[in-house]
DNA sequence: TTTTTAGTTCTGTATTTGCAGAACTAACTG
DNA sequence: CAGTTAGTTCTGCAAATACAGAACTAAAAA
């Protein structure tokens, strides 16, 4: 497949955004190329020359990217060559794994809340508040997605 | 205030659930200072002393916490000092943000749609349904807030 | 068996990060 | 005014990151 010029600069800017969520540069441009190429899989050389990187880095990135869960390859009869492609179908566990993960700061505050003395009961009466809404916030999420599915039908 | 050996095993921790939001060592450090801190306003050099790190690095960091709009400062009359403290008041706004956040990738979702040709339904298919999920979740946000404040009363 | 293919692992390095320390600034104090 | 206090900005460096290139491995092909 060849890349225009839309094609790339798309995978730039996917790149920097899973950049600023903690991912390695090359890590976030692999996400990219793979969303945006036609076939959905693409093949270890193809990622090199696409990006115009080296095979040690492209190996660790797939590496790191198939131990998260996000990638997996598969083969093909008579071809030794891998190809990549990510896990788009399970968006909705992704998704949900996020959001528990944004709800994880509320062991944190429970913890504090724990070691806190009363000398300033409106900071406490806070973190109260905002553990009560984690807390509903991720009784909610399975709800959440039972009603996207209802809209959907 | 004298900080107790779990007070600070604390703070090692939310600093490290920070760093791996993308932060600072030390802005995820001063976090878990001005969350543990019993006034919950802390003085520069407190926050120097408590944390064992120079003036330099605290300087920066509150300057990057404020700019974030995590952190503001107080004054005392007769006193010069400035007394940090974390605005926890706003957890909603940021909390909704954070959830904004990460519904961004939809607009990279709808990018990545409009490149793609037919070559691969199905890939193109669940990219749609994730997109129109994504969707559907920026929605229900608000929604989200109004019924934990019912259920609250 | 030797050679090729496909990818991994190791080694080295340019770049970036995160902070220390010193110099500096601005405002208050004596 | 000179000296002190509170914090900022500048300079430099040690450590971590992200990658290139080469050496290596394992399996298939010739």
């Amino acid at each position: 497949m060849v890349l225009t010029e839309k094609h790339k600069e798309l995978i730039e800017r996917i790149g920097v955004f899973h950049e600023h969520k903690g991912m390695q540069p090359l890590v976030g441009r692999i996400i990219g190329l793979l969303l945006v190429h036609d076939e959905g899989e693409v093949s270890f050389d193809e990622i090199v020359e696409q990006l115009g990187v080296s095979k040690s880095a492209v190996s660790n990135a797939l590496t790191f990217l198939q131990a998260k869960g996000r990638c997996v390859y598969s083969t093909r009869p008579g071809d030794r060559k891998r190809y990549f492609a990510l896990k788009v179908s399970d968006w909705r566990e992704d998704f949900e794994k996020e959001l528990q993960n944004i709800a994880e700061i509320q062991k944190f505050i429970d913890e504090v809340l724990e070691v806190r003395t009363e000398k300033n009961p409106e900071f406490n009466c806070r973190m109260r508040d905002f553990s009560n809404f984690l807390c509903f916030f991720k009784q909610e999420i399975p709800a959440l997605f039972e009603r996207f599915k209802k809209q959907q039908a």
